[in-house]
DNA sequence: CTGACTGCAAACGTTTTGCACGGTA
DNA sequence: TACCGTGCAAAACGTTTGCAGTCAG
């Protein structure tokens, strides 16, 4: 695990102690809400403002090195964009899941049906994890 | 097509203009987001308040007969729920399209890599569609 | 006739904006 | 030093709620 200063420095973004923040939490985490990403931003900043994240957020979006990850009946999650991923969400305890998965035969069956020139995909599956399933 | 109170008489609501309307044009459309379902029945009803189609639309999603579909960079926009499908957005004119894909071999895959039982999928591409292409 | 639906206005939660101050480069 | 980021407060936005009058069953 390199410095997320660099990540920062890489997309033109100063390097501030709350923008650190936020990357190391979303790579430590995965996914997360405006919420928790708030929730645990108090703790090293206790008066960090949720107007900051907000914009940093924005920002890092905008710069495209963090995605929203809109996701049925769930507030949206943010994420630190790696190699492309799908994701599965638990309908019980609401954990979410990254998978890698072959998309190419199903991204040349939706070319040849829609001639649609394909440039992104957005899949999310939801259903029982292993745990809630032995409930 | 068969009238739309049908619909609404299955599904237990009380048929009123208003929510015909809403059927009609969701059933018209395919896919519409709040604004111009509210943009279109101001035509019919020019009292209709935003109030009455956000009650509808949830009072319709709550008995299971349409759905909120979530995109990447858009607004949500509602349709009637019929066989279980794809959708494509073009990323230059914003149009949507239904697309039916045999997920069979990918939900066996993600179930087999996540342990998860998978209830529901919702996958959406986009890309330049075949008129935006050639612009 | 009764309960549900409509439209209005107010309330609500979330996100954005403007500004003065402080920190980064 | 010059600009950008922060935190606060206010504003904007989308959605929901409460209520009085009306309509569907």
């Amino acid at each position: 695990m390199y410095s997320h200063s660099n990540l920062l420095k890489e997309y033109s973004l100063k390097v501030t102690p709350q923008r650190v923040a936020i990357v190391d939490e979303l790579s430590k985490h995965g996914h997360m809400n405006i919420d928790a990403l708030y929730k645990v931003l108090l703790v090293k900043f206790p008066s960090i403002s949720l107007a900051t994240i907000y914009k940093n957020i924005n920002a890092m979006i905008e710069k495209v090195f963090v995605s929203e990850v809109k996701i049925a009946d769930k507030k949206s999650v943010y994420e630190l964009i790696k190699e492309e991923h799908s994701h599965i969400v638990c309908s019980s305890c609401g954990k979410i899941e990254d998978m890698s998965l072959d998309l190419s035969t199903l991204i040349a069956e939706v070319s040849k049906n829609t001639k649609f020139d394909i440039k992104d995909t957005a899949l999310c599956f939801s259903g029982l994890c292993k745990d809630c399933k032995n409930k």
